[in-house]
This record gives C-alpha cells, structure tokens and sequence, in this order.
DNA sequence: GCCAACGTTGGC
DNA sequence: GCCAACGTTGGC
C-alpha cells in the first residue's frame, strides 16, 4: 500500500459543512473548477487518505474536523448537469476535466482551530494554507502539521 | 462590502 | 507568447 497522504479541503460552510458531512456520513466532493486542484484530486488522492476539512468565509474560518477518502477520482457530475451552477460543457463523461471524489466523515472538533490560532502556532510555520494569497481549495498537508492540528482538535 | 491575490480568457 | 481585462476566492 501506498504512503497514507493528508489533505486540506476548503468548502464555505454555507454550502457544504461539517455537519452536513457527519450528517450524510459520505459525500461526492464535486465542484472544483482549478486545475491543480483538479490534479491533486484526479492524480494524487488515494482511499485512505485523511483530510482536514477547512470552513472558508466561516465565523471564524478553520478547520472544523476530519474525512476520509473512501472513492478514488471520476468524472465530476456536477459538470455533466445543465442545472447544476458547476455545469462545464467541455466536460465530457468520456474525457471528463473536471473530478470529484467520494470523502467520509471521521470526526468533528469539538471547537473550530481557528485560521488565527493555526498561525499562531509556531510548529505549523510553512503549513501551505497559511500562505499568503494561498486560495486553492485542495492542497496537500504534510503528515507533522496533519497530527498537530488533529491534536488541537481534539 | 472591500480589495488583494490570484487564475483564466482572448485580442493581438 | 504577451498581457490587459475580467472573474473568483476568501480574509477582514
């Protein structure tokens, strides 16, 4: 078996939450419409791999709990529907651009680690999502800056 | 709602 | 291939 890799997922709580992943216990991550996101989602994740999931334009914005990969990548659905507000008419399902793929819920912290206490935790310095800038949706984390902040979080 | 920091598009 | 214009993200 492959090296386990980590994962951050961003997604607006408004849209999709932790909740609402602990509530349907599985879910297709569909949507991302950037292509290195895309790549990290189609060519990197693995079933297995555990992500930090990450509530943008939150109150406060953080990471607010854990999923796991549990469905390696496919051709994003939402890009196939005509109704859908992701719809990609240069999606194909047969040459697909755009991917999703099928995460679980782990758990979920108890408090939010906020955006503010992840920068102002000193072992966490080089952590991709706290680079200026950074707005990718899906990002790597690695393994050490994974476990400190599932320690915060729990 | 503002705006900095991007990524994408399209004219040339 | 350059780059200006435009759209989006996301913290504040």
């Amino acid at each position: 078996m492959a090296e386990m890799k980590y994962w951050l997922l961003k997604t607006e709580a408004s849209d999709y939450s932790i909740d609402d992943l602990q509530r349907d216990g599985r879910t297709c991550w569909s949507g991302i419409r950037n292509y290195q996101a895309r790549n990290f989602i189609r060519d990197d994740m693995a079933v297995g791999d555990l992500a930090l999931i990450y509530h943008s334009n939150g109150d406060p914005p953080g990471v607010t709990g854990i999923a796991r990969i549990c469905k390696t990548a496919y051709g994003d659905p939402t890009a196939f529907d005509t109704k859908d507000s992701h719809y990609d008419p240069k999606s194909t399902k047969s040459e697909p651009i755009w991917y999703a793929v099928d995460v679980e819920f782990v758990s979920m912290f108890p408090n939010v680690i906020s955006l503010e206490h992840l920068k102002n935790t000193r072992n966490l310095g080089g952590m991709l999502v706290l680079k200026r800038g950074q707005r990718l949706s899906v990002m790597p984390v690695e393994e050490k800056h994974f476990r400190i902040v599932e320690k915060m979080g729990t």
